[in-house]
DNA sequence: TATGAATGAGTGTTCATTCAT
DNA sequence: AATGAATGAACACTCATTCAT
């Protein structure tokens, strides 16, 4: 019964958070378990349970990373890229990016959208709202510009661009069970009709 | 022991897929297993993994049906609607009338597109393709009367509309636990919001 | 892989009652678990739980062999004891005996009394009727050869009797806990002056 | 770091009893932590541990408030009822409305029975004592006046009557789980049987 | 063709207790 | 005297799939 180092309870935790991350990056979303994180830290079972409530919870903290990054995606593509629906369209096709760039990350988002899902995480709703705030503050920004209709709702339009891609995302990433001959669609391809259309909606 | 009449194997299939039907409606494709449908059924297990090569299979064929339903959804909203992008919009939208009048196979639908599903059922593959031809030419048609751009794909619109209404689709479904005062999106307003911007995105 | 020799239901079934009875002789109720009855037996855990809905399941079943041990106890004194309230006292006595030769069985019969014990076993139900109606009838028999007073009932002094002697043997068995200079008591003695209170009561 | 301020150990073992109490109130026997008593008093689990064995040590020193308060019911029931047996009736029945007034007071009782609950707490063992003598004192006193047979042994009297009052408590209490149709019996009905059983089996 | 008994790895969660600081 | 982080064994239950008959 060899006692652990004792660390200060939020290094702990972002420990775990991490170790958590790593077995996800590792494994995926569908395969992971609080067995093999506890494995990969040496430590026990039940301290795990002490920083978090459940498995979930400990999900939605990973996430809260992955969203972060998709931000980061979402920040960086705003700057680089040209005024106008350009920069519609660059902030949209980042988040295409990110789901090949950190596919693991994507699945965890997605996985994080299942009904079954319960977490009560509040970093995870601190970032979706970050995130939220970012796109619909962007939506505001071309409105104002004159780049976007009028009638147009941030909020709406931020629940809109985010059902549909993640949508779009999902297909392409289970087209392969699903439609015969999708296996040759070009992704890019799909993408950029999505995005084109998506953002001429958007177009006064 | 009582032998089971040896019925013609395509009625035997049928028999299973219409039970695995009841049992979905029932349980919801979460709670759905194997051992369920046998019970209703009161046949072996075995049988089942005569016919089918696996659970997902099943679920398949029953997805087949689901599919069927949802292209007749499709052709009355088509007939029912005046000429113009309206008939795009109405087509549209009656996925989300179907994916509330059959939440069960609006269920099974989005099921099937999770990443760990596997199946190599030949019916849904079909239903699919019918899906997918209903909607393509409806959007040839819509090209040749000018209702919507030319440099419109119809199979890859095709794909943008299945892939962008199931993910608005399920994200009503999880709002819940995704977004925090998401509570309060009316689910219509945002679908309505949806199909706008997606009609006017093909627009000419 | 290996396939286990397919077994009649039934035969499996009290395979598996059998190798728990094993098991509460061994390790009794308190430390009683599916997997040491599934580690005894060779067999898959699933298999238990193909034959029973829980664990409690399995408890309640070994537990019909354990009321009928019981029964059997109350048939062989009521014969064996002279006629008139010594054999009312005989009875119960021998619950008594039986919680000496058969210390597992009782622990587990308390145990089933337990507000948190569920079990919805038939067997179960029905021997804990059976000595339900062998005590009432032997009330009855008692009662109209005058033994017994005429407004005692026979159904409530079978409650009576079950939970005056069961309380009485708890106490018994965990007197070392209880009462500082309890050790000393003769069991025996206690018993006897509660058979003798019991009865007496129940005399015209 | 705040350091808490140190009590005088009485005083501080005092504090960690009555949260005990009131988490024990909350939550009841079975769901009883000592996470749950450490996190109300806002105190370190090691303190506790420091001033008490184990859990169930705990336990007992609450059950001697538990225990104070039956023996309250019982001097007040002695004080409120008619001489002779009517008295030994009115003391036996109070343990009953005790337990419908202190249904968790109860259960803990209960649960220190249990074989698997081990203290050396001495206060409760004190205060079982309290009670001992009060009924045995309240038994030799009617045995003085000639209510109570001569042979009638006032420690024994009390462990019978104290063994059988809460085995028909408990099976009361559990009554449910137990016999088919025993839904039906009145529990009222069934106390005052008892007592009318085991009082008359004490009078000369 | 049909049967159906058997498999068994997989996993989230609890909580009394310890002991280094 | 007080802390509180860490422990870790324990356990019930699921279900898709197989294969000997």
């Amino acid at each position: 019964m060899i006692q652990k180092k004792h660390l200060t309870p939020s290094i702990r935790r972002q420990q775990i958070i991490n170790a958590a991350d790593v077995v996800l990056q590792e494994v995926g979303v569908n395969d992971f378990t609080i067995d093999k994180v506890v494995e990969y830290l040496g430590i026990a079972k039940g301290t795990v349970y002490k920083y978090f409530e459940s498995k979930d919870d400990v999900l939605a903290e990973v996430s809260a990373k992955a969203l972060n990054q998709l931000l980061n995606y979402f920040k960086l593509s705003e700057q680089n890229s040209p005024e106008g629906l350009e920069k519609t369209k660059a902030i949209i096709m980042s988040s295409y990016h990110y789901s090949i760039d950190y596919a693991r990350y994507f699945e965890l988002i997605i996985y994080l959208e299942r009904p079954e899902f319960h977490s009560f995480a509040q970093n995870h709703k601190k970032v979706s709202l970050d995130l939220q705030v970012f796109f619909a503050d962007h939506i505001k920004e071309q409105k104002q510009k004159g780049y976007v209709r009028n009638d147009i709702d941030p909020l709406m339009t931020n629940y809109l661009v985010w059902g549909t891609s993640m949508g779009i995302m999902q297909f392409l990433d289970s087209k392969k069970a699903f439609l015969e001959n999708s296996e040759n669609i070009q992704q890019q391809e799909l993408m950029e009709a999505y995005v084109e259309v998506i953002v001429r909606g958007m177009a006064p």
